[in-house]
DNA sequence: CACTCATTCAAACGTATGTTTGAAACGGAC
DNA sequence: GTCCGTTTCAAACATACGTTTGAATGAGTG
């Protein structure tokens, strides 16, 4: 069994060739197929590798497929990360607007591929996958990944709408998220089913006066 | 395999008794297990009928799922449906204000059952499947028990939103679905992981409160 | 009773799955 | 060159699954 860490050795070369590569299929396969319709026969005959592979590698298929999640999010979130420090930049000492806060959440999820359809699509699915499929390891595993931007973003958030409690702020931020979930998973439909190219500045500018609105509302209704 | 219809025949029994105590087994396994973890072999040891009743009477195990889906999303709708004519009734020859669609559209999703948990996370995570998952001939079984209350939302939301075009108007159902979509699937998990009672009223406030501001959102953001 | 149809049943089918095993191959250390 | 831990490999394992089959049952009809 041997531990989860490789024997020290050349730690240099990041990762085993087998695993990194193993790694990389997966994210591809479950992006164009759906996590549910990957085996890890599927992944290890297209990335060439042993059967067994993975067992070796990862444990179980269960914690590959985590690791590949953890790996979309990550790269999600660097990006929403540098996107939030250049808004907090351009606003000087002031807190930046919740418009430039919500296009940081959100432009980073639009991003397309060579086809023009969102490039993570296949990670809304994952996450679908396991938010129907609770497992409470795997939720332990993932939640750092989450942590620091949700605190940062409530921080933010609050800052910008001084007016509505931290409470009401992080669930309306849960609103936001469940859009975004949901845009995603269904991206990937309308792009896959109609061919239909998407048009991210029109989608990102929809999305963003939704959710604005939806974040200053005042916490009794009838705005008007 | 003869037909779909029974033969003619007593049709005064709605169903063969089989045939109904199936469906409704399924619908409650499905509701605590979630869609993926139930096997035909559970359900026909549960309801104490034979494992090919599942084939005989429904053609498939997808296609009782799928009626199982379609029997919950009905008796929503229907819920939703008379809401919307109390809303109209006494809103009089106007129409009814974003806020009262919204509770008609909402109010409905957030049943509770003896336990107090969400009566209908379970539709929530057989949606979540089927769209997971997505099967043409499903949906297309699926469409009609979506398609009236749709049309009527429309245009109930166009005329309480003359400001808001209509494809916007429909765009920005979409983030509401969305949103009670996600708001289901988590219902679900914060009740049974933590044993958290649901507060309706709160949840119905501020969901309507953060949905109408969305709804009402001016088209190119910037609200102040 | 005899006929017939829908329904029920136990059993088997065929297959896809994630996982384990035990031996072989590799590669650096001494 | 030999040892030793790591990695790869082909093969088997152990089920769990949805579905099919063909005979038995049962009720309604003539």
């Amino acid at each position: 069994m041997s531990d989860n860490t490789k024997a020290a050795a050349s730690a240099t070369a990041a990762e085993s060739d087998t695993k990194s590569r193993i790694i990389g299929v997966a994210e591809r396969m479950i992006a164009t197929k759906g996590a549910e319709q990957v085996s890890i026969r599927d992944i290890t005959r297209e990335a060439g590798v042993n059967l067994a592979a993975i067992n070796y590698h990862f444990g179980s298929k269960e914690r590959l497929f985590a690791e590949a999640l953890a790996r979309s999010i990550t790269a999600i979130n660097t990006t929403r990360m540098a996107m939030l420090d250049k808004a907090e930049a351009k606003a000087g000492g002031r807190s930046p607007s919740v418009e430039a806060l919500l296009e940081a959440f959100i432009l980073p999820l639009l991003h397309t591929d060579e086809n023009e359809c969102n490039r993570y699509a296949h990670t809304a699915k994952m996450l679908s996958r396991f938010f129907l499929n609770p497992d409470e390891e795997i939720m332990h595993m993932l939640r750092p990944h989450f942590m620091p931007l949700k605190e940062r973003l409530l921080r933010l958030f609050s800052a910008a709408l001084p007016e509505v409690g931290k409470t009401d702020v992080e669930w309306r931020l849960g609103q936001v998220f469940a859009i975004m979930h949901h845009h995603m998973l269904f991206a990937d439909l309308r792009c896959k089913d109609l061919g239909k190219k998407l048009n991210v500045k029109k989608e990102l500018r929809r999305l963003v006066a939704f959710c604005s609105a939806g974040m200053r509302a005042t916490p009794d209704g009838e705005a008007h």
